[in-house]
DNA sequence: AATACTTTTGTTAAAAAATTAAAAAGATTG
DNA sequence: CAATCTTTTTAATTTTTTAACAAAAGTATT
């Protein structure tokens, strides 16, 4: 089964001037995407061609409904540039959010503007695919909702947590199946999916919306449940041979240390990831060691969530305190080996934890200072995101678009 | 000052017609540079042109001098091509590998033939820059011995260990001077220079004409007196923010251990490399714990060398193969972070401990399976260079003939 | 082994496309 | 309001592609 929404593309039948121009169109359309209405040599400045080119491609797409004419833009002296973007209702992506405990779906129009709230779902993910009906009905219900013709929607992205390969479309953690998950979900939706990891898609998100979109080399880290590696390189996303570089939170740290729901034993996940943070306030509560926290939970150990320890630090909680700094000192010396490796330009923290800032950046730089080669620790810029928590759907349907445009 | 030999280059003063044909000419040399001799068909397979309009450029190239025609290739059952390649004398590069102790110089031809020998210059390097006058007579003998035109000479590449940034032509670690030592190059050669670290431009040679050149993913690894990385990602070399991405051998490997001449303790490179391997031997020595390594140097342990331990290793030697081994359970668990980070096709080792390769992949083996992810550990190709130990001097050759035909 | 057939490459001229350069149209500035 | 600046339009020119054909070589058939 071949989805056909993808206008534009570059069979090798077709003859060398319509392969240029299409691949010209598909460049154009997805710049206007993600970066808005734009003037006709603004547009020439990355396709290299000359003006009446680009505006005989640009009165094409007119014509065929992508693009419209958004009035006239500012000049320096001088007469005002057409400024051109894509139309709202030319196409739209899907974006969904499978995480841990809850997946949320979000609606983008061509213009790269959600048209839906963040939907959230609460289910757990599972091992196997039983998921799958409630999210894809979860899904339908929303574009029903919104009316929007089904030959529009140009694909469906979806981002989760595991060792996800989204070129063949299958996730070894989580969501196995006899059938790659990716397929059984373009099958169910009878659309273009593309399933990649969520520390990826948030790596991606901050290449594109975020802290790293002037930047060539950066990491992100994804401090939540587990911890996760986004790797920007050269300007792109790295992936690996199979898509599952990045996992940095498996890393060996401690010797004898803690057995990790990897098999292996004293992973940096075992000690500085949420997982981590919880178990140890669960033991120091039964332990009567947080007064504070204690409070915010009502005694109840099984009630602690990350959120409750960064609660509890921000009301001065000693306990909580001392634990975010300890897993920022292991983070550090993690993020020490990193940028040893990796010579980034910065580092962009998020995920629940990282919104306990405060707490684990001071540790983690004085790590950094310990273990790192001054020459490429001393400069380094390490950040916490400005794009929220909902990011990674922003980011998948953003990738799912790319690859749609640029396979040929 | 500008060096001039750059042909074909593409100001943005020429008209686009010129700068597009400029830029597939450099294309087209570059590709017959690598590749060897080919017909029109198969470089209009990387520049997307008619054919009519690849034979012309191949024509214009011919009455400049770049390329010959060479003949006639196979044919499966039709008119046989013409083939062209670079013509030999058309422009040449001169390769320099500065090493811990000895300096190697050699020239290639425009078809990638080593038209010299390596000559080889016992030479110890240094914090400063008082070396380069011998180099730069060393080199410019050979050339005038060789009788080459200095504006056939595109460039000099030089590659040598260290902390090197070549965008700025600066060594942080050795050949220090006030000026970028790449500068101090370029002033009295009169020519472009390029400056590389080492375990690039090895992993670089492995990239083009190495087991690396059908892969996009591949870490090299240089085992020689220091621990050096080379990354490949996406096919292309990866270097960081400075160039100073892949300083593997300073990882944080051992709680309280030795101190490190890079200021810390514990690094990989005080327990794994050859520098290590070495003082170990020394050690053994004094406290006679090996009899055979022992005969090897006249029982004087400062006449041990790396290839004194491989040497006696391969003899049978206890004592050195355990070491050996030892070396590669360290080696093998700095390898694991590096599979887990990068998720790479394969590893490519080399320098002097690689030939000892019988004594550590095993133990390199061992280290990945436990330290590592089976998805991730299972199924890389761990495999040792076939490019042998000048194969830095053709990577930076190869290295700065593609920056000198990439800058636009 | 001679011949016809197929396949691939190379050439050519007509057709199509893209660029250049000049002119026109707006807009800003002093 | 003239001078300047920038974008858009237009037309002429140049470039490139297309497509048809010729050439060369291998393959199959008789």
């Amino acid at each position: 089964m071949n989805f056909p929404p993808v206008k534009y593309s570059s069979d090798s039948d077709m003859n060398l001037v319509e392969q240029k121009n299409n691949s010209q169109k598909r460049k154009i359309i997805k710049h206007l995407f993600l970066y808005g209405a734009m003037a006709n040599t603004d547009l020439g400045k990355f396709v290299k061609l000359s003006t009446p080119k680009i505006i005989s491609l640009l009165n094409e797409l007119k014509n065929e409904g992508m693009i419209e004419e958004l009035g006239q833009g500012s000049s320096s002296g001088g007469r005002r540039p057409n400024l051109y973007g894509n139309k709202e209702d030319a196409f739209y992506i899907v974006g969904i959010s499978i995480n841990i405990y809850q997946t949320s779906v979000a609606i983008f129009n061509a213009k790269n503007q959600k048209i839906t709230g963040d939907h959230i779902l609460p289910l757990t993910i599972t091992h196997g695919i039983s998921i799958i009906d409630t999210i894809v009905q979860f899904t339908e219900n929303i574009i029903q909702e919104k009316q929007i013709a089904r030959d529009k929607i140009w694909g469906i992205g979806i981002e989760m947590p595991g060792l996800v390969d989204s070129e063949t479309g299958i996730n070894k953690t989580y969501m196995v199946s006899k059938r790659p998950v990716a397929e059984v979900f373009r099958k169910k939706f009878g659309m273009e999916v593309l399933i990649e990891n969520d520390a990826k898609t948030r790596a991606f998100a901050e290449l594109r919306f975020g802290a790293a979109q002037s930047k060539r080399n950066v990491l992100t880290v994804h401090l939540d449940w587990g911890i996760g590696l986004g790797i920007i390189v050269n300007g792109k996303l790295y992936k690996g041979r199979d898509g599952f570089a990045g996992e940095f939170g498996h890393l060996p740290m401690v010797d004898n240390g803690i057995l990790c729901n990897c098999g292996k034993t004293g992973c940096l996940e075992t000690i500085a990831s949420g997982t981590a943070i919880v178990r140890m306030a669960k033991e120091g509560l039964k332990e009567k060691r947080s007064s504070l926290l204690g409070q915010l939970v009502d005694n109840d150990p099984e009630k602690i969530e990350i959120r409750s320890v960064v609660q509890a630090a921000n009301m001065g909680d000693q306990f909580s305190i001392s634990m975010l700094a300890n897993v920022g000192q292991w983070l550090g010396k993690g993020m020490a080996y990193l940028i040893q490796i990796f010579n980034p330009e910065s580092i962009i923290l998020g995920g629940q934890i990282s919104e306990a800032s405060q707490f684990i950046l001071p540790p983690i730089q004085q790590a950094i200072h310990i273990f790192c080669n001054p020459e490429l620790g001393n400069e380094i810029e390490i950040k916490v995101s400005e794009l929220g928590s909902q990011s990674g759907i922003q980011g998948v349907a953003a990738l799912l678009l790319e690859r749609v445009l640029d396979k040929k």
